[in-house]
RNA sequence: UGGGGAAUAGUGUAACGGCAGCACGAGUGACUCUGGAUCACUUAGUCUAGGUUCAAAUCCUAGUUCCCCAGCCA
């Protein structure tokens, strides 16, 4: 049962490729495979979607097929050019191409509008003039059935004058509506005469003013399948409900036939992913945009540092099935390491510097060391790095008074300094007020240069560097999971999601060094920086000054041993 | 109290009447010029109760729990 997906690794087939390969079996479309993606332009992609986008263009290459880009826009309220825009960029960015397969449900108003009058001149659609609330209240509820409209049997020809009527604008908005003739006592609700149309005075992103009446999604999403010849329609499990009505419409219609499976959507532990409560988000201000690298949209994980290839592979990993499930964010940190530890070149920072002087080194002296750029990676070549007198570490490589298993920099200890020598920590100055270490003096051995020692001893501890003749300083910004639970909908009663929200999300660190082959990196370059993580270059960087993104830290197995205490 | 779905280690996902496996997480150890990476080992599961069968996660019956549906949103 073994399958090849995009990124080569070996997965079993899920349940919807196990239907696509029976069709294929069975000759159901001649062996033909087409989905879609259909999202609504009225908001930004996000990880949720990135599920959807590799299974519904994954199935399609896998099974050399076709996957079309469609955007379902039959709400003018709500939809925008800029979400289009942004739509195809992130689709593209994760990898996938639809040609000129770039579609949209507003292409298809004329024919839909036609289809309706077919509907109604087949006596299975109607005008109806009840109000919003009076359709609801005669809706029924779960338990109990509804009741006719009292327009439900006007005749063919009045409907269609009415219909006419309503597409030239004679009538205000939510006046009236086309109804289909279905069924008032049905268990489905959706099935209780359902509205097609809706009177809607706004201009669209596509069409402008062309129309005032819009059908809805019901009535639009099957046909527009069925028109592109879809024989896949890939949805999730909140369209269940949907099915049997669209499934009427194919049917009344007597269009071709795309089957509808549904699949369970993503949730990821201590991340929100509904688009509501991101724009909330992003209209509060609790980020600083939809490219927050604190966001789970796409746009988001682009700007923090994610690659398309660690997103695909993630979205591999999690599978696809019916069952509501919340897949643990360390999973989409492990896949981001993987791809990272694979390919990012290695460079020095220190992001809480400390000052080290070694006493026995010249004074003016500057040597250039060599540096692997990737041990992962030989072909990523080696790189010099400057040494000097005095230097910055990393504040938490140093204690005065170390806990047992601690094997970094203490007074009397030695640790080599990566790529360079031993040195031996002979004294340390402290911040009167604080009473903490500002300055660490040292001795080296010249005979560890590059990092071992002739003698053959051996020390525990490497930590990293930066020459202070030389260093770069750069803001860094730590980024952590935007809430405090794994469950962000977990409150207490009369509070909502935001009591959850993680007042430490962001750290911004305005005082960081790193090497200076660092100076000239580009915007959305990606580094690890050794022993503390992988960061990559902000968009907001200028000539002047570089700011980092953490994307992931590295694992922490000392952070590990210090929490158990 | 209606209809539609779903229940397998902590999490996600396989097994389609024939040895419950994989991944992440967690833990232990080895190795290491990143306390990174890598490697080895360990941990831990079929919602419940009956039934059919030589054999049940899988089939049958009854129950339990969870999710979705009463937009002129998608």
């Amino acid at each position: 049962m073994a399958t090849i997906n995009s990124t080569n690794y070996p997965y079993s087939t899920d349940f919807i490729r196990a239907i696509v390969e029976e069709d294929n079996r069975s000759g159901k479309h001649d062996g033909r495979v087409h989905t879609r993606f259909p999202p609504e332009p009225n908001g930004y992609l996000h990880i949720g979607h990135a599920k959807s986008i590799c299974l519904n263009f994954g199935v399609a290459r896998q099974y050399g097929g076709l996957c079309n880009l469609r955007f379902d826009d039959t709400n003018p309220c709500k939809e925008e050019d800029e979400y289009v825009q942004s739509i195809i960029e992130d689709v593209r960015w994760l990898g996938f191409d639809w040609d000129d397969r770039l579609f949209y449900a507003s292409d298809y108003f004329e024919q839909l509008y036609q289809w309706a009058v077919k509907l109604i001149k087949e006596g299975k659609a109607y005008v109806c003039d009840l109000t919003a609330d009076e359709v609801r209240e005669t809706r029924g509820t779960l338990t109990s059935p509804g009741t006719n409209s009292p327009y439900r049997d006007r005749p063919v020809e009045e409907n269609l004058d009415l219909f006419e009527r309503m597409r030239a604008g004679e009538f205000s908005d939510g006046s009236r509506t086309l109804r289909a003739k279905i069924d008032m006592a049905a268990a489905n609700l959706n099935l209780r005469d359902p509205v097609m149309y809706r009177i809607l005075h706004a201009s669209h992103h596509r069409t402008g003013d062309k129309w005032c009446i819009y059908p809805t999604y019901d009535f639009t999403h099957g046909q527009s399948d069925s028109i592109e010849r879809i024989t896949h329609s890939l949805c999730t499990l909140e369209f269940e409900n949907h099915r049997p009505l669209y499934d009427w419409y194919i049917q009344a219609l007597g269009i071709f036939p795309s089957r509808q499976i549904e699949f369970a959507r993503l949730n990821l532990t201590y991340t929100m992913m509904s688009k509501r409560r991101l724009l909330e988000l992003v209209k509060e201000k609790h980020v600083a945009g939809w490219d927050d690298p604190r966001m789970p949209t796409i746009c988001g994980l682009r700007r923090r540092g994610y690659t398309p290839e660690a997103v695909r592979e993630f979205c591999a990993r999690i599978g696809i099935s019916k069952v509501d499930s919340t897949v643990d964010v360390a999973l989409l940190e492990h896949c981001l390491r993987e791809d990272l530890n694979r390919r990012a070149p290695r460079a020095m920072g220190a992001l809480r510097p400390l000052k080290v002087v070694i006493d026995n080194y010249p004074e003016d002296q500057i040597e250039e060391l060599d540096a692997i750029n990737n041990p992962e990676d030989p072909s990523a070549g080696a790189r010099k790095v400057p040494f000097s007198r005095e230097l910055w570490i990393e504040r938490s490589d140093f204690l005065e008074d170390p806990p047992k298993k601690y094997f970094r920099l203490a007074p009397g200890r030695e640790v080599r300094l990566r790529y360079g020598y031993f040195i031996t920590c002979v004294d340390f100055k402290t911040d009167p007020s604080t009473g903490k270490p500002v300055e660490i003096r040292c001795t080296y051995d010249p005979a560890t240069r590059g990092g071992n020692a002739p003698d053959g001893r051996k020390v525990k501890g490497t930590i990293h560097w930066v020459s202070a003749a030389r260093a770069v300083p750069v803001e860094v910004r730590l980024y952590d999971h935007l809430f405090t639970k794994p469950d962000p909908g977990d409150v207490a009663e009369g509070e909502d999601y935001r009591s959850n929200l993680n007042p430490n999300s962001l750290e911004r660190l305005t005082d960081c060094y790193v090497e200076p082959s660092l100076r000239d990196a580009a915007p959305g370059e990606r580094f690890q920086f050794e022993r503390l993580g992988y960061f990559c270059v902000d968009p907001d960087s200028t000539a002047e000054r570089l700011i980092f993104n953490r994307t992931v830290s590295l694992v922490d197995t000392w952070a590990k041993i210090q929490k158990k205490g």
